[in-house]
DNA sequence: GAGTGGTCTAGACCACGAG
DNA sequence: TCGTGGTCTAGACCACTCG
């Protein structure tokens, strides 16, 4: 594990918090924690913040730190671990392995559109990837990526046919580490059908969205179309304004 | 507005950026803008790390700050302006008045499943309220919440008619900060289509989840069934790991 | 090596909640 | 009034990037 103060807090308030040292449902306060972990206060408040962030604690001026009951209980359709990126990370539900399988691969001139969203000059062409994801031969999902070819000029069809996400990682030691995303659903048309074995009335559902390199760069944008049954979002909200 | 320092830093630099005060998409470095605002490192850095996880900025040690050029120019679909809890805030599309029509609304004992969600004692009861929701006489969303009667004894019809968040806020001064949310979709069922006015191969989207008042009190399961043309859910998302 | 962001400290003072 | 978290400061040292 890391060797930072502020994460060796948060793993072992955690630990604590997991194990029911706090009958009270209250955390210590921060100059007791302070004193306990031999700490400055400023490196307790940003674990406690980062874990009031993730929804594991409140924070209540002039009352304390309290534990979010939930999360020691578990609630019944909740299993929320932080929020992951990469396809072939999110979806690991159960045993099955993940499969791909290449519909199309081709260069394209991008829309003034995607130009927009991926930063591109006029002359700039983009990759168009089209691709099947499947769960032990069960598709679940159609994805439609387009990526410029200044940012992964040596694109093959070889590394397409994987996760591009671990290619970049392994090979380029470069992480996607942050995205906007559009989350909706759509009825299905012909063509998701025939994919995902859907009937007339099942829907897909969509995610949609930008995604960048760790500087910055608008590095894909990528359509993805989901079997309904297998589009679940979790995610934790906090009203803006607050840090 | 709040006269935070940390708060007056982002308001003049998402002021800056937003007249392309810096042409090269870079920021100044830390150090230069702690001398320019006249204030600690700690405030400056506390501000840039706000903005960039609303996904204004990126920040890359040892080169420096940048620009998301998407946030200047404007991405296709993207319009995201951080995150809104409340329903009626969330779907201010256009100049359209929203409405309420109450479908239902009594007092029953909640089921073991909501038990544990809204961290409920055996003999708690709890508030259903069935609602359908309008713009401009157009229905767009089935809402369904339970409330526990301990969090929220005085609720009346007249209360459940309008806007609960708003009486929370205006009559008892407690706001819902957070929430759990889970966001899916599903082919639409008779009672969908024949509130929503939805043809059978028509789906809904669906955002499920619990809301917390500010103290950490489980106010609220809420399950919102929306007209597929009215779901669109955006954000900003970040690999958990990082602050 | 110079410049940049990241982590951490020690301490001051403020704002809110409860008794 | 007292205990709690919130904001802010001033400065030290580390880790990464790039010329």
């Amino acid at each position: 594990m890391a060797d930072l103060v502020y994460q060796n807090i948060i793993a072992d308030l955690k630990k604590a918090i997991n194990a029911e040292s706090f009958p009270s449902m209250k955390l210590p306060d921060e100059r007791t924690l302070t004193e306990h972990y031999q700490v400055s206060r400023s490196s307790v408040k940003r674990a406690l913040n980062v874990m009031a962030n993730q929804g594991i604690i409140f924070k209540k001026r002039g009352s304390g730190t309290f534990i979010n009951p939930l999360y020691l209980k578990g609630g019944s359709f909740f299993n929320y671990n932080g929020s992951n990126l990469g396809v072939t990370d999110s979806f690991k539900a159960g045993n099955r392995t993940p499969g791909i399988k290449l519909l199309d691969f081709q260069v394209i001139k991008p829309s003034a559109e995607l130009q927009r969203d991926l930063f591109l000059k006029p002359d700039d062409f983009v990759y168009e990837i089209k691709r099947l994801r499947l769960f032990d031969d069960e598709p679940f999902m159609i994805e439609t990526g387009f990526i410029p070819i200044k940012v992964m000029p040596e694109l093959t069809e070889k590394i397409v046919s994987s996760s591009i996400f671990n290619y970049l990682e392994t090979e380029k030691n470069q992480e996607v580490t942050r995205a906007f995303l559009s989350i909706f659903a759509e009825p299905s048309t012909d063509d998701d059908q025939a994919h995902l074995k859907l009937k007339p009335t099942e829907p897909v559902g969509i995610m949609e969205g930008i995604f960048f390199l760790d500087d910055g760069t608008p590095f894909e944008f990528s359509t993805m179309r989901l079997h309904y049954q297998y589009m679940k979002y979790n995610t934790f909200v906090t009203v803006s304004g607050r840090e």
